[in-house]
DNA sequence: TAGATTGTTAATCGATTAACAATC
DNA sequence: TAGATTGTTAATCGATTAACAATC
């Protein structure tokens, strides 16, 4: 059990990345190329921002635009855009409508995806009540959670069911994905229950380090770490301040 | 306004890239090198670990059994600890209470940090009663609302506050960090209070790009482009299974 | 001293970006 | 055709990691 698993977290944010051997080509969907994992990260950026420009009803957008737009480098976009395919004109720029379908499907969001959403306390139930899973793609199908005192109440319409229950949710809901919003304390031993009942992508709120089989993705959001990091930020901006002899008071 | 303000927004997690050309030697804390990135996001994790042996009285730790509870390459874990000076013991190891005061030192968390939390609303309250952040150095000192039907209400014994009284709330509390769990369509908007209001710091939720300007340092979390960012992989496994000829039913 | 482990070097890898030929 | 913009090249930069000399 321990051997056959792997600590596939990494530190920060760029976390989830793959360290698999096999051939490129078998990471092709569709016509596309092997797609780096910093790029799929800003994919979901771009889509976001050009389902913003379809509301708005405009058509065409060019690298520079939609670059200023996502925050990011015009080079860099049209870098990321190309291991889709070629799908931008020439002088032209790129068809919103088009580059959407694009990007959703490399995403793998041309299926809408359910999601299990296993822990319903504090940060559970805000996770269950976000707009922003539905609205890009994401139904929370199942609500888990492993205290008996929570299992059976009905939180945003759907009943708490227990971590027993799993493997028959996983099945009958067709989960691929789980968000574990549980404390550190039970993270590994209700993890391991979620990949037994086939869960193959986690993405995991408990601030501890989660070790998974190969075959399953792993992807973190740590919360104190991202105030930590910030607060390294001021730390040095402080420094850099008295150096310079500016902001005493 | 919009030209002195700089969208610091990159996609993904690997985001709140510094992109400042002054001298390394500004950067430097204390007798430490300036410290990369990735190294920044990972020293969290490090002391999180740290925190977890020294509660079992654990008083030293290779680099080999530290670098596996954080789920990274020793080699690695190494570097990263040497940015910050020598504090190993050759054929010894790291004493944990050592370390653990050098990399809370590194992360400015040697001063407790006041917060103030933007946004009361689903995940808003769910973020100001997470006991995370209490335990790794920040107190959440302000509640605040653009609302005003939310504001003087009482929230885990905090009086949320309109965003009118930012600047009084930055002073009086020495607040240099805030987070932004509001709607997309106010971010900016608001986001641009909280800078005028002093703030160096933001952690966004919300699913927008924000400009601010280069003093102010800007992470991002993205929940819905996290489930994309592993609907991607998801995807991907799918493909290589369907090529391989495996799971199909 | 012998064994263990750090801190650093150097090779490698992946990501970024300016520049520009291709082309709409 | 002339102007605009893509897609790609190649240089550069930053991050990772194996290997090992230094040293406790």
């Amino acid at each position: 059990m321990t051997a056959e698993r792997e600590t596939r977290a990494v530190a920060g944010l760029s976390n989830g990345r793959r360290v698999d051997a096999r051939s490129p080509a078998v990471y092709r969907a569709g016509e596309a190329r092997a797609v780096p994992e910093a790029t799929v990260a800003r994919l979901a950026t771009y889509l976001r921002v050009l389902g913003v420009l379809g509301e708005r009803s405009i058509s065409t957008v060019s690298s520079e635009e939609l670059a200023a737009a996502a925050g990011v480098n015009s080079a860099k976009l049209r870098k990321d855009l190309s291991f889709l395919g070629s799908y931008g004109i020439r002088g032209v720029g790129y068809d919103v409508t088009t580059l959407t379908e694009e990007i959703s499907r490399t995403l793998g969001l041309t299926v809408h995806r359910s999601v299990a959403l296993i822990g319903v306390g504090n940060l559970g139930q805000a996770l269950a009540g976000y707009a922003g899973f539905a609205t890009r793609g994401f139904r929370i199908a199942a609500l888990v959670d492993a205290d008996p005192t929570r299992i059976g109440a009905t939180i945003r319409g759907l009943v708490v069911q227990g971590v027993d229950d799993l493997e028959r949710i996983v099945d009958e809901e067709q989960i691929a994905i789980a968000v574990l919003a549980i404390p550190a304390s039970a993270a590994q031993e209700v993890c391991d229950k979620v990949v037994a009942a086939g869960v193959t992508s986690i993405l995991n709120f408990a601030p501890v380090v989660l070790s998974v089989p190969p075959h399953v993705d792993l992807r973190k959001v740590d919360l104190a770490a991202e105030l930590q990091i910030l607060s390294f930020h001021e730390n040095r901006k402080n420094a850099a301040a008295l150096l310079s002899g500016v902001g005493q008071s």
